[in-house]
DNA sequence: TTGTACGCGTTATCAC
DNA sequence: GTGATAACGCGTACAA
């Protein structure tokens, strides 16, 4: 368990400390006879320089905090992978960290990271998250820092996103043109940013086509299965089911096609519906659903890059948020049935 | 960007260093009003102990690391918050880090936590980790470290599993039951302990009850959909098709599913299905699919709990293998039609 | 080319 | 009850 350090090496080969730091970092003058002799016995030993101490000294670590809400579902899961792909290529290190929707945790999260000395991080805002002054502070002290898919307005930092009114708008506006009158929309919580630019989409799909929207045909869920499970069931006791549904994301289109095919209904026959964020799910469950596919693991990567380059910019740089593309992936659920 | 440092807040009292290290510590003699004015101006200024320079002096960190080979499956993922759930309640933090199933990843991954001084580490090794001297090496000084799901014999430490055989035993059976005679199955990379003993189960479920296994009928897959997907449509071009199908795990099983309907092959109809380790799609794949449900939050608490256990014990424990139990979930893909 | 000595932010041990 | 100081392991300016 006892460390080989600095020191074991120094005192084997009969030389001082700061010969076997030089043999590793390289820059300045050594033999290179004694430095091919210090690598090699270093390796014997199984040496290896302490980043902590490392860290300590230079007061950054070549480290990368992640920290996302969940992964239970695929989506953050991919897009980690993406920032791997970049980062671990350039000799970082990526910890990752799950606030599981809670401010708290995160917050916590974030001060774990913070004093590990990671170099930046790479944050997914949770469900809960309202008071982003920390995040504010951390900015304003020049700290990198990227946030994607759960942004937050006040944030002048960068960010990667997908244009969620767009790819709304043109998913209820497919609805639309097969056909469908009476919508319904899932919409997410409301302090999530993309909750309302979903919204925003599908009131505003419904005005391009002279076509009402009513209140009562906008229903806040949560985001998970259950919650789409909850508000479907809802309707269904109180009988008031529309043709087609727009949910906020794939979970809770699920959730609502479940309690429908539970009841009996069939889908797209008696109800059509939309996700969004496409899961791996979409296109195995029955039928097959129609979803915003986003591109997972570009978002990592793009979030990813961002965040290399304002590392390496030393606080001169302009926070920029990048805009990815979305796809609407059309299958049965969705189709219009003659 | 500047740390806030206990010598910042000592300047700022006029104090030693050591009294302000004092209050925080709280266990040496210390008057209660200095020790709050520290406290109150300390959160104040924006100070909190920098946990690196503990970590170095210390020489541990109260962090524990995880490394899985993946996350795009539900199954780690849902460990992991098992294990959060134990150890962020005992004050440690959890940093997460995949290997994306390569054995170089983890090896990387293990020395970066073990560099950060985690205090221990629940690992589920990669499907390409054959060579296990590393971990030796960790567990001999005593390092604590607690593997789960996928194991390896050669490594003497708590391990956390369920019964593959039996369980493998009992979802082949279940077919045999069902009056199926030709079943074929699709076994993991053989690296893999559970592959080997999946593979057992199948065997001997057959014994048991008198039925032959061809050498034919044991497909080596790996472990993701397309490799399903590939091993199906193999069988399919040389018209070479089981009656029923008992698949090393869902995704497989999913491939296998997605290529037989694709060819319009009926489910069960034609060939009934089985998979393994209960993933969220199991229920919402059409047809539902027959698994065998791992407790993967039972897991992860377990492993923890473990791990606290060794941690504590300052190397005197004697290494426990918990075998937790499964549960086979029956639904529509196995059923024998009339 | 190599060695000495300081500092990174803490805590623990010793004085006072 | 409090202050000074060594140590944790390393990198580097400076001296040799």
């Amino acid at each position: 368990m006892k460390h080989i350090t600095i020191k074991d090496v120094a005192k084997k080969l009969n030389c001082s400390v700061s010969t076997i730091s030089r043999a590793f970092n390289d820059k300045y003058d050594i033999r290179k006879e004694t430095r091919d002799l210090i690598l090699s016995t270093a390796k014997e030993m199984g040496y290896s320089p302490n980043p902590i101490a490392k860290s300590l000294l230079k007061q950054c670590s070549n480290q990368i905090g992640v920290i996302v809400p969940e992964f239970t579902n695929s989506f953050f899961p991919e897009a980690i992978i993406g920032m791997q792909e970049v980062l671990l290529k350039k000799g970082y290190q990526v910890l990752i960290m799950q606030s599981n929707e809670s401010c708290v945790t995160e917050l916590e999260n974030v001060k774990t990271l913070e004093n590990n000395m990671v170099d930046g991080m790479i944050i997914s805002l949770s469900l809960e998250t309202k008071n982003v002054e920390y995040y504010k502070n951390l900015i304003s002290q020049g700290f990198p820092l990227v946030i994607f898919n759960r942004v937050s307005d006040e944030l002048n930092t960068h960010k990667v996103l997908i244009d969620d009114y767009k790819w709304a708008f043109f998913a209820t506006e497919h609805l639309i043109y097969q056909g469908y009158k009476k919508i319904f929309h899932f919409t997410g919580p409301s302090g999530l940013a993309f909750s309302q630019k979903r919204k925003s989409g599908f009131i505003d799909a419904h005005r391009k086509h002279r076509l009402p929207v009513d209140e009562s045909s906008i229903i806040e869920t949560s985001l998970m299965i259950g919650d789409g499970e909850r508000v479907m069931e809802k309707l269904i006791n109180t009988g008031n089911l529309p043709d087609a549904i727009f949910a906020v994301n794939d979970p809770t289109a699920i959730g609502a096609m479940k309690m429908l095919k539970k009841y009996g209904y069939k889908i797209p026959g008696d109800v059509a519906i939309v996700g969004f964020t496409e899961s791996k799910l979409a296109e195995l469950i029955d039928p097959p659903l129609t979803s915003v596919a986003q591109p997972t693991h570009e978002i990592g990567r793009t979030a990813a890059l961002l965040l290399l380059e304002e590392i390496e910019s030393k606080g001169i740089f302009v926070p920029q948020t990048v805009i990815l593309n979305g796809r609407l992936n059309v299958r049965e659920s969705s189709m219009k049935l003659k």
